[in-house]
DNA sequence: ATTCGACTAGGGGATGCCCCCTAGTCGCCA
DNA sequence: TGGCGACTAGGGGGCATCCCCTAGTCGAAT
């Protein structure tokens, strides 16, 4: 795997790349969009997130990129632990999740990025770039979410629902009409649907359909 | 996209295989994985089930690979219409899942073949070829499932729902309009409610919001 | 050859959902 | 003490949902 170019490279040292994912395919996606790149070098492949904490201590690789969950290990323990025991090794986050769910327990653990797998590939490299450069790298999503959680009550901070919104939001997950949540809750119709519609509006919702997702992700209710 | 050789090729066709996966970085990494051989071309990549269906139709490719778990239509769901639409399409599917939970179902589908993502790429290209033979593929742990079944009697109840209801339910979990569905698949928006108020009276449910539930206890759709 | 189920499409109507708006009371707190 | 946010309630309108019904094609099974 030595850079097949005859002439004078322009960078002296290739940066040192660890990836640990659960799946061999993602694993052999990533090797092969890193190793296109002439100065990054793959000096390892870990399956869980043990095995992760355990190779990027003892082999010092300048970036480790981890996937949010794996066996043992998730990828934000194991950043704490790297982090904690080589801090001279960057970690990258890679979320399969379409959301920002982990993206500040991924910070608060250490991480230098944030990558969603949704993504397209240039944004991991241009993530790899920035941590090679020593700068931190979210993806304008993330970005978004950090800036509106930064900014507290922007337009939508997420839990913000008020008590009497989250009961609604509740009934109306576990398949009640306005009317009966109106009957349940001893309110007037309206006033429900005034819960239910200012709750949806925090939270950037259409219909009572998303509302349910929500309620189930939350734990609200049970599927 | 033409061949850039000028040499005589060894082969005469090169094998033409769609990919779909709702990640960008699974999707780059199945990309290069296949264009290290010199004999399949990849011609399209496809975000969601219903993509997918329509590239599949449209460019005919000699291969789909395609991810059980993708918006708008699954796997399984692209799976059956493209075998109806286009039956000199073969399909392979991708199980992100380290169980066999959709062995069954993706060969009643028309797949040809079913790799799990944790397995080794070595795995892909095996069943790419056996594909490309006429052959189907499963991984050693589909064959083993598999021979268990037939052995110990179908588990894998279906429900009753028919496989046109079963993608109106998901589509309908999705949080999408009976519009937004009947635009999806092709059809009026008095038969996306006929087979939503089909599913919801065997399946006993008065609205959507039950539906969505139904159908994330079913695995069908992510909360 | 007929029956059956799945799929398709539509009419018509009752109800629910969702949004816009106003408007009152209450308690808290700067 | 005036404002602010939560909670309450309603009017009115536009559209979606959900139900009942008929009715055609198609393929598979009897």
């Amino acid at each position: 795997m030595e850079a097949q170019r005859a002439y004078a490279p322009p960078v002296a040292e290739p940066m040192k790349v660890l990836i640990a994912d659960d799946h061999g395919i993602v694993r052999s996606g990533l090797r092969m969009l890193l190793e296109r790149q002439m100065d990054i070098e793959v000096v390892g492949e870990a399956s869980d997130g043990a095995e992760a904490r355990d190779m990027a201590i003892r082999e010092r690789p300048d970036l480790a990129i981890l996937d949010v969950k794996m066996p043992k290990l998730t990828g934000l323990q194991a950043t704490r632990e790297i982090r904690a025991q080589a801090p001279d090794v960057a970690v990258l986050i890679l979320s399969m999740y379409d959301d920002e769910r982990y993206l500040f327990e991924a910070l608060k653990a250490g991480a230098s990025g944030y990558v969603l797998k949704a993504q397209a590939d240039s944004d991991l490299l241009e993530a790899v770039r920035a941590v090679e450069r020593g700068e931190p790298f979210l993806t304008p999503e993330a970005q978004r979410a950090l800036i509106q959680d930064v900014l507290g009550e922007g337009s939508s901070r997420e839990e913000d629902l008020t008590p009497r919104e989250q009961e609604v939001v509740k009934l109306v997950a576990e398949a009640h009409t306005n009317r009966e949540i109106a009957s349940i809750l001893h309110l007037s119709e309206k006033t429900v649907e005034n819960h239910r519609s200012n709750a949806m509006r925090k939270l950037g919702m259409r219909d009572r359909v998303e509302l349910v997702r929500y309620a189930i992700r939350k734990g609200l209710i049970e599927p």
